[in-house]
Parts: C-alpha cells; sequence; structure tokens
DNA sequence: GTCTATATCTGGATAGAC
DNA sequence: GTCTATCCAGATATAGAC
C-alpha cells in the first residue's frame, strides 16, 4: 500500500484551511505554501497546478461524504434526526472540506458543482428512506438553510450557541412531521 | 429630482449578471466594462474603484428588499406560503441583486454578510407574526436552503420544473405544521 | 523532494487626451 | 463623460540548482 507523503497532505490541509478562513480569492498558492510550510515551489512538485489541487480536495470530499452517508443510515435515532444534527458546523473532517468546496462551488466551478448534487442525492435518497420523500425534501432543504446560514456568518460558525437551539427546534418540528 | 445617468445603471446592471453567471472571480473591470459596453476608463468615471461598485450593489439590493418585505406582509395567504414561493429563482430585480451579492459573501466580503445578516433579520420577524416564532425558523431555513440549492445548480437556476414542485411540497409541509 | 529565481500574464487603478 | 495608454502589484507557472 503505496503511503502518501505528508507534506503532501499538509499541504492540502493548508488549502482547506485556507478556502475556509479567507475564502478562495486570499487562497493563493503563494498563501497554501507558507500556511503549509513549503515553498511555491514545493507545493508545485506535489500538485502541479491549483486544479489538482482542487481535484484532490474534491477527493477527499468524496471519501469523508461516503463516511457520512454510512453514519447516517446507522444512525440510532433515524437519518433525518442525524441530518439535522450534523448540519450545523462541527469542525470535522467532512465540514472541513464541505465548506471549503462550498468557496469553490460559488466561484462557478463545475466540476465542484457537480460533486455537490450527487452527495445531495444521496442524502435525499437516506432521508426518504426514514420519512418519506416529502419529508425529506423539507429536511433536506432545512439542514440545507441551516448549513449555509452557518457558513456565512463567520467564516467558521465560529461557536454560537443560537445555531445549536435552532437545532434543537428544527428537531421539535421533525418530530411534529413524523407524526 | 437627479436622474442617475444611465451608464451607470448599465454599468451596475452588468457587474451583477457577470456575477450571478461567471462569479466573482471572473467578474473582472474589463469584463464588466466589456459587457456594459464602456470603456475601463469610463466604467472606473462612475465607479471609482471596486469598492464602489460593490457598495452600489448593495444599495440596489438593500431597497428592493424593503419592498420585497412589504410585499411578504402584504401577502394574501400569508408571509410563510409567499417566503416560500419567493424562495424559488424567478429572475425578479430582487432575486438578480441578492443572487450576486452571494457570490461576494462567499468571498468573505464582512459588508455584504452584515447586510444579508439584517435581511434574514427582518424575514424572520415577519414569519414569527405569521407562524410564529418556531415554525418560523423552519420556514426560513427551508427557504433558504431552497434558494441556495437552485442557486448552486445552474449559474441562474435554468427553468427546472423540480424545483418548483418542491415547492409545493414545502407548502404542503407548511400546511401541516400550521395545525 | 524541495528551494530560488524568474518569466508571463492579468487585474486594479492612474494620468491625461479628447 | 468617455477613451487610450500606462503603471504597478500580485498570481500562476516554469527552469534549473541543490
Amino acid at each position: 500500500m503505496p503511503r502518501k507523503p505528508v507534506a503532501r497532505d499538509a499541504v492540502l490541509d493548508a488549502y482547506e484551511s485556507l478556502l475556509i478562513e479567507v475564502g478562495e480569492r486570499a487562497a493563493t498558492l503563494d498563501a497554501v505554501a507558507k500556511r503549509a510550510g513549503v515553498s511555491k515551489g514545493g507545493l508545485l512538485y506535489h500538485f502541479p497546478n491549483k486544479e489538482a489541487l482542487i481535484s484532490a480536495l474534491l477527493e477527499r470530499l468524496d471519501e469523508l461524504a461516503q463516511e457520512d452517508i454510512e453514519q447516517m443510515k446507522a444512525a440510532p435515532d433515524g437519518s433525518a434526526a442525524y441530518f439535522i444534527r450534523s448540519s450545523l458546523w462541527a469542525d470535522t473532517p467532512m465540514d472541513r472540506a464541505f465548506v471549503a468546496a462550498t468557496r469553490l462551488a460559488e466561484v462557478a466551478h463545475e466540476e465542484t458543482r457537480r460533486r455537490f448534487a450527487g452527495i445531495q442525492q444521496q442524502w435525499l435518497d437516506v432521508l426518504a428512506e426514514d420519512v418519506g420523500p416529502e419529508i425529506a425534501k423539507a429536511v433536506s432543504y432545512m439542514g440545507d438553510g441551516l448549513y449555509f446560514n452557518a457558513m456565512f456568518e463567520g467564516g467558521q460558525g465560529t461557536g454560537d450557541a443560537s445555531r445549536e437551539a435552532d437545532v434543537e427546534i428544527l428537531l421539535g418540528v421533525l418530530d411534529r412531521l413524523r407524526k
């Protein structure tokens, strides 16, 4: 099994962090290299160009999303409740990869959008098994709304208790809909 | 009453369109000038720098948002239903200004984010009058989720009937919650 | 594998002619 | 008011030394 070099991962982590913290525009190769503690040349050895960096990020996102879907399916109180709870920023590897990728999608990166659509659809399918197709839509949109709102407010959704309260409210709404 | 020059509006329209269609990154002064049919120098006569362009866009957004809030309050079947319906991309002046501004918010433009938060809060207040604070949250998030999803999929949410069906579903869910 | 130096290009902005 | 010409900074990417 070929082990990936650590420097490569460090670069990818740095790129991800910068996308989250300062946005796509400021996540330059210079900034990424500096954050990762390598030179620009060093960075470009691992990722020949910026697209390669993006591709690697999307690969990572897909892997983490698959794991997340499994977790969701196995959630004891149902995938819908799991989904709503996980729509809160928790700084997990999945959250980080997802938000980072979102920054790219906004910049009209088509490949990124396609990936999102795929993940989205899988979520919806799992939700439909739990609560049926209609409520699945409602849950899916609520979760997305929560997610995007949290993203907007402070770069990294810095610990605001109000969103957590909102999660409780949405879980309450879900219960009402289940009946 | 001082009439604003048409060229100025043309420039602003061009900037808005480009933000929607190609994203923040590609909405350069060059591109905006070309789209508006003026030279870069001509553009910079009306807007001395890019920030001025952004400010003007946010002003426009605020004006349109205030009008929208009034419409929402006056909606015959309640503000919640109005809100859900208006979360679909309809290529209205309001939609255009909103989505364009979203592109900036993603790029971590703080002023833009503040404006969004303000509008968001006003919507929530109006919704709460209609359906109470809890359901207001649910409706708000569903609407936002719908909005962002539509935004993501094709630059301008090019006429897909499936989202319209989703609106009907969400209206149905709203009815169930109202009881 | 990683670094330095450098080439190339593009975007934002200024200066001044018309 | 609008244009052309130009400057400057910063971003991507290449070349080649170590």
